[in-house]
DNA sequence: CGAGGGCATATAACCGGTTAACCTGGCGCT
DNA sequence: AGCGCCAGGTTAACCGGTTATATGCCCTCG
């Protein structure tokens, strides 16, 4: 049972060599498979590692190196399963290129956000992936861009040097508001997310450039921030639909809000998709399996981790190559919940 | 901008030193405010710091200290909202005590679980919070379990002298069955989750003797496997409501899954609360934003999460303490989805 | 027969912190 | 004056790997 196992003691690299007769040097480059040591030394090397219950050590040896083959990822939350998408889609990037990803999510708060930064900084990761918290100063972040390779998510200021890799929310947006004012709608909520997020304001900019082009008025009450999550969404429409001539459709931050957009609607009798329109944003797996199935612009998460990744370790292996900005493409998914305005006065 | 900022090159505790005119091992005492330095020279070693834009390198510390203040928790995924929960508390109990979390996802893989456990354990960690995939042997365990400190979620072995936190799955079990006896339902189906987790081994047991002591007969039919999601539940419900008899309630492995029989009765025209009786296990905030709201097995997930982290620090502060398994209470949350089962025959 | 050239391995420095043990100058005390 | 002692530092070893350089050995070839 714990006849050989160290339990406490841990078994190191010169424990190893010593088993097997050779200096550490050796053990050390014999475990790493070099030509220079022979087939039988490395045979006896490796035996003793099983034999002692030897594990690396992955931090002493980055220490040597200067590499630890840990990038950070530093989110809002990982709950969201946009976020959990993305995420999966850094890591299997990375591990295929022997990276490890170090998870952080920071609540959408400014102080934990600092915190979790100076963490994986102090923790020496190689890079980091971040989705910067609301109202991070650029300051702030000019000064973090200096001490390690960095990614921003969903984010850029022209006025820093730094890839980064987003989505295309303008035309997403456009394409939606656009299908919502075909279908008769001329009140259309803007619904959910923090304004102080950059994706939320290109958004809303992109949905009053549109509905100024078809000359329909915009009224700032329709334009509701909330948490991005279920709750958010519940709660905004019960604010929407005590106003004066209520909206008849919604065009939400992300689908989670939708789909809490939708189950308020049902609280109070009402039905997405009959007597209203949703569309939402993200075309998370649910989306299709709602009822109705939600209307939404398709965003690809995981390519976007993907992107994420591939680009700090582009930046990585070449420090001073030119800054990269990526936007993924997002299109409109046609789905149920966005009928066609039947009843009442138009506008 | 980078006019006195290292971009490359690092800056180390021997750089500060320099600077401030004192030794490296000075310099080190300083910033972590040993008495035996005096103040004006911390001062000076602090300024230094700052000019320079120095960064601590934990790893070279925790070499030393052969302690890293890392603690790594392993997960199958965290999409679901209960893992999400229990990662916060986790996460904030930790962070109290000045560990961080090293969050890691196996999506229920052997091989990635398998990779991710050795990369914690090279990566140093001071203990390890593990759910762990379904078929993890039992002698893998042992193995790992001799390396570092460990916690076991929701998982024991008698055989294995090992810490563990999970939740009393057979109470909740056997007060949602008995409320769906009371109702009037006969026909209970057991939908979601994979069998080969010991907690879902344990549920089934339960609505098992519980129906038995009600001399309800138990149709093997009506236990269906999925996977933890929307998706499955959704499928799973199809599959239930094509049978001979079909079940009059669905007892769910997981809230997510019963959203997603929800939204499948949904899909063919029926609905939970009305002509359908849905429970869950969990009871995550969406749970009672529903339409209608689902009644559940309540289940605290972040102090599943916090009791872990706890323990698992005990662990590393007392290496012999004796064994501890906490098992937290649950209870039934009685909601909307569960109606008296008005029409059709008995049994 | 001795110089030269590989090959396989050993030695020791190094990465960036921490810490045990050792200095040193000044002050109080007897 | 002599001594102990303490505040405030310094030195050097150490953690567990990696790697540049050295070493020993065998073999070949002029």
């Amino acid at each position: 049972m714990s006849n050989r196992s160290p339990r406490n003691q841990k078994v190191t690299l010169q424990d190893v060599a010593a088993a097997a007769g050779v200096s550490k040097a050796t053990a050390s480059l014999a475990l790493r498979g070099n030509p220079r040591i022979s087939e039988p030394t490395r045979m006896r090397v490796l035996e003793a590692v099983e034999a002692l219950g030897y594990v690396y050590n992955q931090r002493a040896a980055s220490l040597r190196t200067r590499r630890s083959y840990t990038i950070g990822l530093i989110l809002k939350d990982v709950s969201n399963p946009f976020n959990a998408e993305l995420t999966s889609g850094a890591e299997s990037q990375l591990a295929g290129k022997g990276y490890s990803l170090l998870l952080g999510t920071t609540d959408d708060d400014m102080d934990k956000q600092s915190r979790m930064i100076t963490t994986m900084l102090e923790g020496d990761v190689d890079g980091l992936i971040l989705s910067t918290v609301a109202e991070t100063a650029m300051e702030a972040l000019r000064k973090w861009t200096q001490f390690c390779p960095m990614v921003l998510l969903n984010q850029y200021y022209d006025e820093l040097a730094v890839d980064c890799v987003g989505m295309d929310d303008e035309n997403g947006t456009e394409r939606a508001i656009e299908h919502l004012i075909q279908q008769g709608h001329r009140r259309i909520a803007f619904v959910g997310g923090y304004n102080s997020a950059l994706t939320r304001q290109r958004r809303l900019r992109s949905y009053r450039d549109v509905l100024r082009k078809h000359n329909i008025d915009c009224d700032p009450a329709l334009g509701i921030t909330s948490p991005v999550t279920r709750r958010g969404g519940y709660d905004a429409i019960h604010q929407l639909l005590s106003m004066s001539p209520p909206p008849s459709a919604a065009y939400c931050y992300s689908d989670v809000i939708a789909f809490g957009v939708m189950l308020g609607l049902r609280a109070v009798g009402r039905e997405a998709g009959k007597d209203f329109a949703v569309i939402g944003f993200d075309d998370v797996p649910e989306a299709s399996l709602w009822h109705p199935s939600l209307t939404t612009v398709s965003a690809d998460p995981r390519g976007l981790g993907e992107n994420a990744a591939q680009l700090v370790l582009r930046r990585i292996s070449a420090p001073d190559a030119p800054i990269r900005r990526i936007i993924m493409p997002s299109h409109l998914v046609l789905r149920d919940s966005t009928p066609a305005l039947v009843s009442a006065s138009p506008n």
